[in-house]
DNA sequence: GCAGATTTGTTCGTATGTATG
DNA sequence: GCATACATACGAACAAATCTG
């Protein structure tokens, strides 16, 4: 880092350029830990807050753990959603993908309904915090998420799950998002929402899940 | 603001949780200016740097403008892209809601391929920046941008379009799409990718959008 | 379990640059 | 040119989380 001021480009910006071009010629591998913020700032001859704007820019590509350090994220974990599967746990456990959730909170809501509340892991990295409402009729008893909710859902009652309807968005980690999801706050999530149908085209759930942007793809191929 | 410090929650979250409160509770409507950061500081009773930290963690909230002012965004837009349609525009076009591209690239790439790089608006407010590229031998020769590429193609040529596979991630708005777009840097986008094909299932053209998160929202909905 | 070292997180004050009207 | 308002950057300090001996 030479050129200092002048550039037109702000400092922080080439910092957080040149960080990129480190991790894509492979210099500084997926997991690796970056050097403490303030060693940073000494290399690159700026502030220690520069740095830390450059770490926010590239959220994507560095993760920042308080009072850890910076490290470098691994790349994104594609999942299908027109597979026929209703739940991406199994998509993934076919993928040999481990899949576990942590349960936030079950609560019972409105006259009939329970709402599970979990974060979920795949190969025990965060990867998205969910919440899933079904009836409570149709309630997993004793959900210990070792499994999917729907999968606990179809094992104690004779249903199907199929997705019906999903909706895409894009939102930034609030504080307790960042928490569980291990992220920045501010990052990228990947909002999915939807509701499920029964075999009969019984609305039996609708979901809320919010995952990590830099982890996550979901891929849609519609029928011609 | 009474609390200051103490409550164990950042400052600059204070102050961005009772700006979002205010929007909620319309005591700020859409499009609404703020008053300047320095003011808002002395309001809070913190530094400018706090405000600022909290109307960058509001960013699909709150929009600024270097020079002019930070102001409250408008709401989401929904899209479903299950209806036969291949382009947002025509979609939205028929729901009254005026469409229009601000060019700014067309280049030649690979063998015979051309690059179309636009800014799509929605009521004339930035909404995605986009690449849409497509085989030489069907691009549309004297695309202005009042239509859609594809609208533009199917013109031109007697060719249908499809959607093939669509795959959503979440972004941060890097400096360039921030500018374009009117947003803040590292404001939350929704990508969606994909290629489609023409009614013979030739793909024809591959594209790659990425959308104000505070504007968009994709819908599927899958067959039974 | 605790104390100290390390590292990131937050906040202030201040200065200067740049875009807009 | 000038005033206003946002953008970037620095230095300093302390808080909070984590790790180590």
């Amino acid at each position: 880092m030479t050129g200092r001021k002048q550039s037109g480009v702000a400092l922080y910006r080439q910092v957080a350029q040149d960080l990129i071009g480190r991790v894509d010629r492979s210099e500084l591998a997926p997991g690796e830990r970056l050097e403490p913020e303030g060693r940073l700032a000494e290399r690159y001859g700026v502030n220690r807050l520069t740095v830390r704007r450059a770490l926010e820019e590239r959220a994507g590509i560095v993760r920042t753990e308080h009072g850890v350090g910076s490290f470098v994220a691994e790349p994104a974990v594609r999942h299908r959603i027109d597979d026929g599967e209703a739940s991406l746990s199994e998509s993934m456990a076919r993928r040999g993908i481990s899949v576990r959730h942590h349960v936030l909170a079950v609560a019972q809501v409105e006259p009939a309904s329970v709402e599970f509340r979990f974060v979920r892991y795949l190969e025990d990295e965060p990867w998205s915090i969910g919440e899933v409402q079904v009836p409570a009729a149709l309630a997993p008893a004793g959900w210990d998420g070792s499994n999917s909710v729907f999968a606990a859902m179809s094992a104690e009652h004779a249903i199907t799950i199929k997705r019906a309807e999903t909706a895409f968005g894009a939102a930034l980690a609030g504080p307790e998002e960042a928490g569980w999801l291990e992220v920045p706050v501010g990052s990228a999530l990947l909002e999915v929402r939807g509701f499920n149908t029964d075999q009969e085209g019984r609305v039996v759930a609708s979901f809320a899940h919010r995952i990590r942007g830099d982890r996550a793809e979901y891929v849609v191929r519609l029928p011609q």
